[in-house]
DNA sequence: CTGCGTGCAAATGCTTTGCATATGT
DNA sequence: ACATATGCAAAGCATTTGCACGCAG
């Protein structure tokens, strides 16, 4: 992965700190907390605050290079975005769409957790109401 | 819905405060969290403590009364389990089997969040392997 | 009676924020 | 040059814990 090219091209200002966290992540296959990075940072004697590794994977968070959710160990874990497909949701009823980046993810670190168990595929069809019709129907 | 049937019928035992919180969450429709509960409480004039609602909400998780998740908010929410059905996982290689529960709620809320659309419906079909074939792979 | 449940107060741990300085374009 | 990023220290906030007392079985 070409850090700096990564970051030129979601429009993220090139830093060092910005490179150094995206080659540490990079070397995680996997998931990994903000504490993880820091800790490497120790390791490798690199000066980063843990203050700007949280405001940087907030930052990549928004702009799409990774993902954040919870396993339920009072934390936040992260991973970096691969293969990131989207899904269309449909309203039922008013047949509007959006378009969801794949929910499984944080499914899968879920089941990992739990079970053991590595999800190599899904297939996931939803129905839906969007919230207007929701409020619709309730008069 | 009957609070203290609800406790016994898993072994729980019955107290005050578990009766008072069981029926203050079924008033919720829905998502909610401790403090919501602790609010409740105050404005009833019931005396619980936030330690004690923690407890019991961990309680009630671990017994299969609520499901606990996270909505990016840095806390977390809960919910009561109705219609909480499983899923079977099938490891691909050895064929060994485990049985999880739906790990849609989460994907649900998530998806309400951030889109308003309520899914009203879902079938998932997951592929996977297990965490001993995987090691086995990995030789 | 006896152990579990609870209130209270304090601690914990992750994450966020304010501010002065340093850095990238 | 100028805005943005960063380090540092301190604050914030949800959740957890220790302890003495109270209550359910």
């Amino acid at each position: 992965m070409d850090a700096e090219f990564c970051l030129r091209e979601k429009n993220i200002k090139v830093t060092n700190s910005r490179i150094w966290i995206l080659n540490i992540i990079d070397g995680f296959n996997g998931v990994f907390s903000a504490d993880n990075i820091f800790d490497r940072c120790k390791e490798k004697s690199i000066n980063i605050d843990l203050s700007t590794i949280y405001r940087n994977l907030d930052l990549f968070e928004e702009k799409g290079i990774v993902d954040k959710f919870d396993l339920g160990h009072g934390k936040y874990n992260y991973k970096i975005k691969i293969d990131a497909h989207q899904h269309l949701l449909e309203c039922s009823i008013c047949h509007k769409e959006v378009i969801i980046d794949c929910p499984m993810t944080q499914v899968e670190e879920l089941i990992k957790n739990k079970t053991g168990f590595i999800l190599t595929d899904h297939e996931l069809k939803v129905k839906a109401i969007c919230g207007e019709c929701v409020n619709k129907e309730k008069k």
